[in-house]
DNA sequence: ACGATCACG
DNA sequence: ACGTACGTGATCGTG
């Protein structure tokens, strides 16, 4: 049977530029756009089989709709430049593949496709449309079915007759009926004000057409009969602009469009020019000389597999199996995993995948897996161990034994890659086809765990990438002579992390709704007093009302603008104090409302009523620099530097009576890291000598003895100091001290005049960065810096930047990391009680038992203190009290 | 879903 | 001439 594939050019490679990441080949051409344009293709070829292909491009910059009205598709973007380039591109692969194009001047793609449909359709074939452009709908009938695709290009959704009835109860003809009345902002078709998607099905519903909506408006009432009144004439208008022009004078014949595959000697060269490498294995062409060595593991669609559900019968015949298997998978729902379901478990051994139900692994009957999961002897292998073992803590489940981490080990391999899941790293690693979680089971509100059919065999295909993926990393970290920071440092500090968040730290509820109390007395006040002044009420959380306040009403002067408006954010307000008391005013709600919103209310909600406690979760896998990050609550943002929020320390208590908090945080410790890994003398010496370091720098910059350091010298040194180690640049400076980008260029230079050592490192750190492509911390951790070498002034500077700043980040956050795992065995070498319980990146917070308080006083800035040893010594300062706030 | 804002180191 | 400090997460309003 013959079946012909219409696909609408401009609306599909708009879509796969948007949904790819940025992709270029070697020689810089962009390319993303026709990755996913050329993945849709082969997968469409694949599953359709089609006898007859085309796609059809817009031509020329105006069509017959513009003669009616001119603003049509006015108020676009324009076309940005990464993809116009990709056009010619795009239309060369069409060519190599042997696919018809077609464009006409003066009419859209839509309206082509919409000729050779309705011909085609009147001689009996089959037809599937392919396009993102919903108006599109409007062509189905019982031959032609129209594909939409779904997020961004990888995946389609049919149309017929009836899914259109299910999905809008409208007919294809009547499509065209519901943007009339709703209209369209992208190609700017007015419709009528006030009628959405909703109103305009359900006016569809009642009354059939537009024509018949504005003949009976009498039967309407209100502001909807007036806007159909007023606006008939866009209304009837929009609906001509959406309606498909198929009478286009096409003389195309049907031979033309015949497509009978691809052909590789065609074909192929183009694949290679573009560099698809995972494309050209995927049709099983050889990858040719210019790409280089062979790929030991081809591409394929995904590999048959067979996975054994076990039952409650089947327990027995897996013990005898439990000691050959290589790797687990656990899959879990959610974000957070104190509150994750468990919705399956596999155990792979070399040639099997066992599959059992989370109903299983509860029931009494699955308690050799709960032993072996319990058996630190058992080595475990697997994605995420950190969550699994969260996941199962709270299910009364014990995991022991964590061995290797598939996405630890991707971050430490590529800390900057976005996508570390198995699919991604299925890909990376050019493995088989691995579906993405987000199509098994859907996202945010639509997940759904499918029958144990599906999800048992997708698991099992998890599994059986991170079994393919484990040899690999274990070369490359080998390679990359990453093992012991890997193995000694990583590893055993996510068990850590599990146990500090299992544990949890209290927080006194009744406390901190009374501290919400007060804070919302003092907003009422504010906002009542923000309103006077304003002379009107007003959300003063919108920053774009405020504006319209602050801006349009009250005139003040605008100092700085963001892309949607008014800037109204602190600096700014600073700025406009002295011109009207409202600013003073809305500074300080801002404060507070920021206290009530995310530290009160926000920090309520994650106390959890069986413990009283918050659990944070620290991820070991999303800072490029290698710290930690927390969420659920984020426990390392907590008020320090205002008093008022400072007062919210005070209801982090210990959880047991008598017992104290104890924290201790290194001092100056990325300027230490830099006089230590710049060599630099003077910066060396004033660590040596344990002196304060920014009066020290402003004693040296200014050339005056440190008692003739005023404060206002130290708070400029201060700054220089923090430039430093962000990368510094004589405007980044000019913006934090409020001084010109000329006397900033001054200082930094005079800086480096007197430290000359931090000098040669910065220029010598872009330069290494440049050679290779990356830059390293002391534990040899890794940075890549892709856009160290762009022609693009920002992009560059910016890696520039970050080249400096990531080894002295990132060794900081190597040295408290190493303090973690050190402090974790002299805890348990002196068999103490307390507890670590948090991380700030450069501070550890503890519970400690009064009996255990002097001992560890002087245990925890030791520990910290002999973590690593540096050309400089490291300095830890400790204090310690009833809860946070005393700890200062 | 995304930008603006602001909390921390 | 270019136009920015480095690294995060939570909340709110808005499209």
């Amino acid at each position: 049977m013959e079946k012909l594939i219409l696909i609408d050019g401009n609306s599909i490679i708009y879509r796969a530029f948007f949904a790819m990441p940025p992709l270029t080949n070697s020689s810089g051409m962009h390319t993303n756009a026709v990755y996913g344009f050329t993945n849709m293709l082969l997968r469409l070829i694949q599953e359709e089989q089609p006898t007859h292909m085309m796609v059809a491009f817009d031509a020329g910059k105006e069509t017959f709709r513009h003669e009616g009205y001119q603003e049509y598709k006015g108020g676009r973007e324009k076309t940005p430049p990464e993809l116009s380039e990709q056009f010619p591109l795009l239309k060369e692969l069409l060519d190599s593949f042997g696919i018809t194009r077609f464009e006409l001047k003066g009419y859209e793609a839509d309206d082509i496709i919409g000729t050779v449909s309705r011909q085609a359709d009147e001689s009996g074939r089959q037809v599937i449309v392919v396009t993102g452009d919903k108006d599109m709908l409007q062509l189905v009938s019982d031959n032609v079915k129209v594909s939409l695709t779904r997020k961004g290009v990888s995946e389609v959704e049919p149309y017929g007759v009836q899914e259109i009835q299910e999905r809008y109860g409208l007919t294809p003809a009547q499509i065209v009926d519901l943007k009339g009345l709703m209209g369209d902002t992208s190609d700017n078709i007015p419709g009528v004000p006030g009628i959405g998607e909703k109103t305009a099905l359900k006016l569809l519903h009642q009354f059939g057409s537009v024509e018949e909506v504005l003949a009976r408006t009498d039967e309407l009432k209100g502001k909807q009969k007036e806007n159909l009144i007023n606006h008939a004439e866009d209304a009837r208008m929009s609906k001509r602009l959406a309606t498909i022009f198929r009478e286009v004078p096409l003389e195309h014949l049907w031979d033309d469009m015949a497509f009978s595959g691809l052909e590789e000697e065609k074909a192929a060269p183009m694949l290679r020019k573009l560099e698809f490498k995972s494309l050209i294995e995927r049709l099983s062409f050889t990858a040719g000389p210019n790409t280089g060595e062979k790929n030991a593991n081809p591409a394929h669609e995904a590999e048959p597999i067979h996975v054994t559900v076990v039952d409650e019968a089947g327990i027995d015949s897996l013990k005898g199996k439990l000691g050959e298997i290589e790797v687990l998978h656990v899959e879990t729902n959610g974000d957070n995993p104190h509150h994750a379901d468990i919705i399956g478990l596999i155990l792979s051994s070399k040639d099997s995948h066992y599959y059992i139900s989370s109903e299983l692994l509860k029931h009494p009957a699955g308690e050799p897996v709960r032993q072996w999961l319990a058996d630190a002897k058992a080595p475990k292998k697997g994605y995420d161990l950190h969550r699994i073992d969260l996941a199962l803590h709270w299910q009364g489940i014990v995991f022991e034994g964590a061995a290797f981490d598939i996405q630890l080990a991707a971050y430490l391999l590529d800390p900057t890659e976005n996508n570390q899941t198995l699919s991604g790293l299925a890909s990376k690693y050019e493995l088989s086809f691995l579906a993405p979680d987000d199509e098994v089971f859907g996202k945010g509100a639509k997940y759904k765990v499918p029958d144990t059919g599906v999800l048992s065999l997708h698991l099992a295909h998890k599994a059986a990438a991170a079994q393919k993926i484990i040899p690999l990393q274990e070369q490359e970290l080998e390679k990359n002579e990453m093992n012991r920071l890997f193995f000694e440092l990583e590893m055993p500090l996510s068990r850590i992390l599990a146990d500090m968040e299992k544990q949890g730290i209290a927080v006194n509820r009744e406390d901190l709704q009374e501290l919400g109390k007060e804070f919302e007395t003092q907003i009422r006040r504010l906002v009542q007093h923000i309103y006077e002044l304003a002379g009107m009420e007003f959300n003063i959380n919108s920053p774009k009302q405020l504006g319209e306040i602050l801006f349009d009403k009250l005139g003040l002067p605008v100092i700085k603008k963001t892309k949607t408006g008014y800037s109204t954010d602190a600096e700014v307000l600073e700025k406009l104090a002295p011109y009207h008391d409202i600013v003073q005013s809305i500074l300080e709600y801002r404060q507070l409302a920021k206290l009530q919103s995310t530290y009160v209310e926000g920090l309520l909600k994650e106390i959890r009523p069986e413990t009283g406690k918050v659990h944070t979760y620290y991820r070991q896998t999303i800072a490029a620099t290698g710290r930690l990050s927390s969420q659920y609550p984020n426990l390392q943002n907590i008020p320090i530097r205002m008093e008022e929020g400072r007062k919210i320390r005070k209801v982090f208590v210990p959880s047991e009576p008598g017992w104290h908090i104890l924290a201790a945080d290194y001092s100056q410790i990325e300027l230490r890291v830099l006089a230590d890994i710049s060599g630099d003398e003077r910066l060396k010496e004033a660590f040596v000598n344990d002196m304060d370091i920014h009066t020290k720098t402003a004693s040296d910059v200014f050339g005056v003895p440190p008692e003739q350091v005023d404060s206002n010298m130290r708070r400029s040194a201060k700054a220089v100091n923090f430039g430093i180690v962000y990368g510094i640049s004589d405007y980044g400076l000019s913006q934090n001290l409020n001084i010109t980008r000329k006397e900033a260029a001054k200082f930094i230079d005079q800086y480096f005049e007197v430290f000359q050592g931090v000098r040669k490192y910065m220029d010598d750190i872009v330069k290494e960065a440049k050679r290779d492509g990356y830059v390293t911390t002391l534990l040899e951790r890794r940075r890549y810096l892709p856009e160290i070498n762009a022609s693009n002034f920002n992009l560059r500077s910016f890696a520039e930047r970050t080249a400096m700043n990531t080894p002295i980040q990132g060794t900081a956050a190597d040295i408290i990391k190493l303090a973690m795992v050190l402090m974790n065995d002299v805890l348990r070498e002196h068999g103490l009680k307390s507890r670590m319980l948090l991380q700030v990146h450069d501070e550890l917070v503890f519970e400690v038992p009064e009996d255990e308080l002097e001992l560890m006083t002087k245990l925890v800035p030791e520990t910290m203190e002999r973590a690593l040893s540096l050309s400089v010594p490291l300095k830890a300062e400790v204090s310690s009290g009833l809860n946070w706030y005393e700890a200062k």
